[in-house]
DNA sequence: CGTATTTCTTAATCTTGATTCATTTTTTGA
DNA sequence: TCAAAAAATGAATCAAGATTAAGAAATACG
């Protein structure tokens, strides 16, 4: 739906029926299946992808040769390696569907372009970024600060229903941990 | 220096003379003296700080209490609690300078008066936010796949005068490890 | 359905880095 | 300039979580 893109920057800032044209005239609309990639190794990232349906996970491959995740997103955030999008140089991550879901694209040159006409996306993205960067702020502050143990009952507490939509080893991986030692935990707590 | 912010702001985005007169109308230079606090915990971060010399120290005190520095800002960054600014909520954090430093400093309701006024100013923290998204997301990437000594070893590789800048302990912490632990890896290096 | 693949669990052993406590070195400031 | 405080080092012991290696339980799908 398309309108699960603009509706989320309308939260944010005034959106005229114009503005809402424009945007949906650049963005494009994909029915992404369980598994598909949007994004692998040594590939240039070009799109920032809104999960308007499902969740998609961002990971790249340690050097023992294990998916190590570092983000999420399901409705209503957004998707990309910002890195490889602003430098243009290739990146090292997956970005791969968890779910069936339904993702709105937008290409990097379209979005610049989207900027000169439509103002007002200048401070939605500087508000959506600040979030992000509290977000991951935030991610950093628990790493350490609790105990691997303390950080997955928190993050259960926090969203048990996000939990319960993913396959255990991927909230390990993205935790930081092995799938035996969150067996181990879960174990304990009965 | 007041120019230093208009400086830093002109590397992103155009600004006019009367935007570099509107900017510096609302901003304050102040000089810390080393050890200064500019926020402590349980106070709201009302500020946002653009280092124009010297540098800072974001920090709060863990269960353990010991001290855990979550970031930096040298010359040309800037720093805040970006969370407690937002929500306009308690900080559990201090932020202090770690040198003589020069931090030209402006509030959040004037930012957003600026923001109406110099709207390229949405622009450029767009920019800036997102680097320091880019620069947390990229940490988290480095915690979660390389062990604290060749953290530490590719801390250094990066950034060999920083480190000279700063006390071996406060390195420590900022990396997640104890300063013994870091006496330890840098006697093996001989 | 029923088999193959994916996901989860258990247990024994091993490693990295923490903790504790003592000592040395460096820096600060009256 | 020298005493006090801050910072760095060292070594012994300890603990959290990794690794390895099975096997069990779910799930997918032909």
């Amino acid at each position: 739906m398309l309108n699960n893109l603009t509706n989320h920057i309308k939260k944010f800032v005034e959106l005229h029926g114009i503005d809402v044209e424009l945007i949906n005239s650049v963005v494009t609309v994909k029915q992404v299946k369980k598994k598909t990639f949007l994004l692998e190794p040594d590939h240039i990232c070009r799109d920032l992808y809104f999960v308007s349906k499902g969740c998609l996970r961002l990971y790249f491959i340690n050097k023992k040769l294990n998916e190590q995740i570092t983000q999420f997103a399901i409705e209503n955030w957004w998707m990309s390696d910002h890195g490889s999008l602003e430098s243009g140089k290739p990146s090292s991550y997956f970005i791969q569907a968890v779910e069936n879901s339904e993702v709105i694209s937008i290409s990097k040159p379209k979005l610049e372009e989207l900027f000169e006409k439509v103002p007002s996306l200048e401070r939605y993205f500087r508000i959506v970024q600040q979030r992000a960067f509290i977000a991951s702020q935030k991610r950093i502050e628990y790493i350490y600060s609790m105990s691997d143990e303390e950080r997955y009952r928190h993050f259960n507490s926090l969203f048990p229903d996000f939990i319960q939509r993913i396959p255990q080893y991927m909230l390990a991986s993205y935790l930081g941990f092995t799938p035996q030692f969150m067996s181990k935990i879960r174990a304990k707590k009965v």
